[in-house]
RNA sequence: GGCCCGUUGGUGAAGUGGUUUAACACACAUGCCUUUCACGCAUGCAUUCAUGGGUUCAAAUCCCGUACGGGUCACCA
């Protein structure tokens, strides 16, 4: 009996060989230096915010170097895989338009090195199991899940490493006749690597966000495939494909730091060259006085939905996050401002190697300026989208008349320095609803008076001024002349500078007066500017408000 | 607990032995501008790089210890 005869036991209708993979997946035919990059997310929920700043790292390295991006779905924990989170993904990555070159959906395959989802390749896995088991470098256990438990308590009582390996790994040394029989009876088992590691012996690797590591050889049999569907672990088939695939760069999170020996030694077995490894950083939180991992459960702003959902333009996110990715990217970015994101030289080495902190303020400032650099016309479209899906009333409403929408967001706009208002499309109905008469009617009305908060006073300098002074018709100037007439014929004061030297010589300024009608036509002390609004609103609409002051 | 990684301001960080009195951006504060707000402008915000020691003429930068934080120790990825 030979370890071929055990893998022909396990595996008797595998009949490819390496070799034939080999054929079918042959070296990509890329420019010299071109990078082949992928994301591999598991389908197990919504887009983490944490997979999509690897997906960008992913996208930038390939596009850097004339290079390939793929999309490869690691499904292989049938457990835990969530039904829509394949579409999650797709749907993400769709709206920041971050097309991978190489994918699967729904049917559609893009590409010649698949399949890219991972249960789809069990045949591919067996094959490379086979291999291993014929030359000796796997073999089935049958530990039960008990007599694991039992393995670890003993190693943790006596204060020893826990694990399978070494003496403990007592399914290596079972005969191999035993193996086949366990095996022709029906026994469950997995199969494992056998290790030729030695834990105290430490080997030097590159790591190309955080060095040179040293690390301990793995000397676990650590389990590549499973018992129950026969799929393999991420280790193994993290081995396969990348080899397969042609992946020249591995971005993954720095979790995944500690397997690293454990895949180099899967590599070292099989003879492949491994890829190159950037381990990012975490995106962290500060939680009270605790930093901690971005979480699904906790953070709403974990989820890429939360972005969307909000109505932050694409750029953002994306600027957002090249940002904590090379700090240097705003600066290239203000250098640079027509280069796409992914025209951006990347650097691995520059990458802070501690976690990075997702901060949510700078996010708006970040999306403030982008949405006060887009024409009206581009705003208005993008917020059309956006209330489409999630704000329908709001949507039918800034339909209705989409000239007057669009001059209402071009209000100071059109300017060397625009407004920076906005920061994402769900803020805006908030800053401009009282522009639009049906919604005005609808608010629960709350007038934020200021200095001058007499009704009778309001109302007289209101009424003077529309009914002696206003004309919908006058320039700015006219206009605020008018303001100021007004001011003065009520005894305010207009000169802004000797007022402000001496506010206690007179009962108001022109600039209270001009919050007095702000006020009464919007209700708010603070909005852009009132002669611009004015001129939008319709007379019809003007005279209701003003009789609205009671 | 073992192993690994990390620690520069409220945040992202620049910085790899001397031109750093620690860049830049965000946030915050104050002032100016201004009919409000926003914009813009100006100023302020780490006498110090977790901490102790060492190497050196010279250290945030190199070495060692300590503390703290994080990751990982699955038939999960």
């Amino acid at each position: 009996m030979t370890n071929k005869d055990l893998a022909n036991a396990i595996f008797p209708d595998i009949t490819k060989t390496i070799a034939d993979y080999e054929n079918m997946y042959p070296e990509r035919n890329l420019p010299e230096g071109a990078k082949v990059t992928r994301f591999a997310p598991s389908p197990t929920g919504y887009m983490h915010l944490g997979g999509f700043y690897q997906a960008i790292i992913d996208y930038v390295l390939a596009k850097n170097s004339n290079g390939l991006f793929y999309l490869r779905i690691e499904d292989t924990d049938t457990k835990r895989e969530v039904k829509e989170a394949v579409d999650l993904i797709y749907e993400s990555l769709n709206h920041y338009n971050i097309i991978p070159d190489e994918s699967e959906y729904n049917g559609e395959i893009k590409g010649s090195y698949g399949p890219y989802f991972q249960s789809e390749r069990k045949e591919i896995y067996h094959t490379f199991i086979k291999y291993l088991i014929e030359i000796g470098r796997a073999y089935p256990c049958f530990c039960t899940k008990e007599e694991l438990d039992e393995l670890r308590k003993h190693q943790e009582e006596r204060k020893f490493r826990t694990g399978y390996y070494g003496r403990y790994a007592k399914c290596r040394v079972l005969p191999i006749d035993e193996q086949i029989k366990k095996i022709q009876n029906g026994e469950e088992y997995v199969i494992r690597f056998k290790s030729e590691g030695n834990f105290d012996l430490k080997f030097k690797t590159e790591d190309l966000v955080k060095g040179t590591l040293e690390l301990s050889q793995n000397d676990e049999d650590f389990v590549i495939m499973k018992s129950s569907d026969k799929l393999p672990t991420y280790h193994f088939a993290h081995i396969v494909d990348d080899y397969l695939m042609h992946t020249t760069h591995v971005v993954r999170g720095e979790e995944w730091l500690s397997s690293l020996p454990k895949h180099l030694e899967l590599f070292k077995a099989f003879g492949f060259k491994a890829p190159k490894y950037v381990h990012t950083p975490l995106l962290v939180k500060k939680d009270g006085n605790s930093v901690r991992k971005i979480s699904k459960r906790k953070d709403p702003e974990a989820s890429m939905a939360y972005y969307k959902d909000k109505g932050y333009p694409t750029e953002a996110v994306i600027e957002a996050l090249m940002t904590i990715i090379n700090s240097n990217y705003e600066e290239w970015h203000t250098q640079n401002p027509d280069k796409k994101f992914y025209e951006f030289v990347y650097s691995p080495k520059k990458m802070s190697s501690s976690g990075a902190f997702f901060d949510l303020d700078k996010l708006d400032n970040i999306s403030r300026n982008i949405i006060s650099k887009m024409t009206k016309d581009e705003v208005y479209d993008n917020l059309l989208n956006w209330a489409n899906e999630y704000n329908k009333e709001f949507a039918d409403i800034i339909s209705e008349d989409i000239d007057y929408t669009k001059s209402i967001l071009n209000i100071e706009r059109e300017q060397k320095k625009p407004r920076k208002d906005y920061a994402y499309y769900s803020d805006i109905e908030n800053q401009i609803w009282y522009m639009f008469p049906e919604l005005f009617d609808k608010h629960e009305l709350s007038y934020e008076w200021g200095k001058i908060n007499d009704l009778n006073d309001i109302k007289n300098i209101v009424n003077t001024y529309f009914n002696d002074y206003y004309s919908s018709s006058d320039d700015k100037d006219t206009w605020f002349n008018k303001v100021k007439e007004l001011s003065e014929k009520l005894g305010y004061c207009t000169d802004m500078k000797a007022y402000k030297e001496n506010p206690d010589n007179y009962k108001g300024s022109v600039a209270d007066v001009s919050t007095v009608i702000r006020v009464a036509i919007t209700t708010k002390s603070m909005t852009p500017d009132l002669y611009e609004i004015l001129k939008l609103l319709s007379t019809n609409e003007l005279n209701k408000r003003i009789n609205l002051i009671k």
